[in-house]
DNA sequence: TATGGATCCATA
DNA sequence: TATGGATCCATA
């Protein structure tokens, strides 16, 4: 898989400039140009998406590719993943105002904070938080909104979003995140950088190395979502 | 249905003392308390979710709730729904920095910016955009996010996302956003008030009225394939 | 083609 | 039960 560019959204106290910071961020990129499908083939190659009966598409799944990322970074990289890194739910909430009576008000926080795909230290102490991100577009932002909040409450000193190009988009499952729809945002996650002491908020951009119409297999698929109802309708088509 | 409560995060120059948005408000209320079920009975009654054959749960779908709203607001109330209320792609993109390069880049902004489920402007010329959310939870991420974009850039006065209290989400279909799950973000969107001149922006929670095991139809998923499709599944089970 | 859903899945 | 995810749908 093709590493594109890393996009640093903002970054406080120079955390570009630290040895973490480059030490985690060529691992990662190893991990990406390490997935290949077929495997042992060294190229990601995809077979292009296909219109089949009923109109519909025919796609790659996601999960082989996440499930590559993760364990590249584990067993050839040597990161260890840290699990859940949550935030306490007695955190401060702002002072917002109920209307129509205009009183001041605290939303109580009832959820918690569910952590991210990826979390681990750097050898230099550096917190980083990388999220591996192929689920729908909608969810890209609420990842993109939990690495900021962590950033600005100091539990993380660095968050990655990792996301598929509109190229690779097109090929794997429909509405999966991408940097195309998620390009008219940034400079709303940029906002943020007011509220951070320490941190970096990065976006990568990764692609397939190659698409083909031959004999291929597609990347399996799931049966999330609506894929049973997908597949019903495809077979009486 | 029940209004609960609305929740004002940030108010720049006194949106909230204006005619438009107290007439704005009004309405909508009065549009959310329209909605019964069965129709015409006053009370938005659902039926509990209850556990089928397979370990599945049956719940209330979501689009009659939706479709009640955006019919009221429109015919009961008089508004205009004006459609989509967009964002050039050619607005200035914040100044990031690629890494390892560090140059300064601007990510083209490639996607349009989607609009709203319902734009209108007050008598007093205030523009208001509210949301409907009964997407996914993250779906209401975007939301937020859209709308604090929109007050950032002046497109709009004031934003309203409308959704479901955590006891409402239990009954219907899975996953869908409620003020539980994004309370713990609150602090997040109150903090871009500060790029924003003049706006409001605000969270309203609703409810049901009442919750049966009774015989009590559970809320139609649509008139298309979906919920035939649901009932061939649970019937197999 | 593009964008906002609506729906059910997997797993701790 | 709770949270993040994956999958296809509806429609302009």
């Amino acid at each position: 898989m093709k590493w594109l560019r890393t996009l640093v959204l903002f970054d406080k106290d120079d955390v570009i400039d630290s040895l973490g910071w480059a030490t985690i961020h060529e691992s990662y990129v190893r991990s990406i140009a390490s997935i290949d499908y077929l495997e042992g083939s060294g190229t990601l190659t995809l077979k292009r998406k296909q219109r089949v009966a009923g109109g519909q598409w025919q796609r790659n799944g996601v999960n082989y590719l996440r499930a590559r990322f993760l364990n590249h970074m584990i067993t050839a990289e040597g990161w260890k993943a840290e699990g859940v890194v949550d935030l306490s739910r007695d955190r401060q909430q702002p002072a917002i105002r109920l209307y129509p009576s205009k009183e001041l008000y605290r939303e109580p926080i009832t959820s918690d904070f569910g952590g991210f795909d990826f979390v681990t230290t750097a050898s230099d102490g550096l917190r980083v938080a990388i999220e591996w991100e192929t689920g729908n577009i909608s969810s890209s932002h609420r990842s993109m909104n939990k690495l900021a909040i962590a950033l600005t409450n100091g539990i993380i000193d660095a968050g990655v979003l990792i996301l598929p190009s509109r190229a690779l988009y097109e090929h794997l499952t429909d509405r999966i995140g991408n940097i195309g729809e998620l390009s008219g945002y940034l400079a709303m996650w940029e906002n943020l950088k007011a509220g951070v002491t320490k941190g970096l908020l990065a976006i990568t951009v990764v692609e397939h190395d190659a698409l083909t119409d031959g004999d291929h297999p597609y990347l399996p698929a799931g049966n999330d979502g609506r894929a049973r109802e997908g597949r019903a309708k495809a077979s009486k088509a």
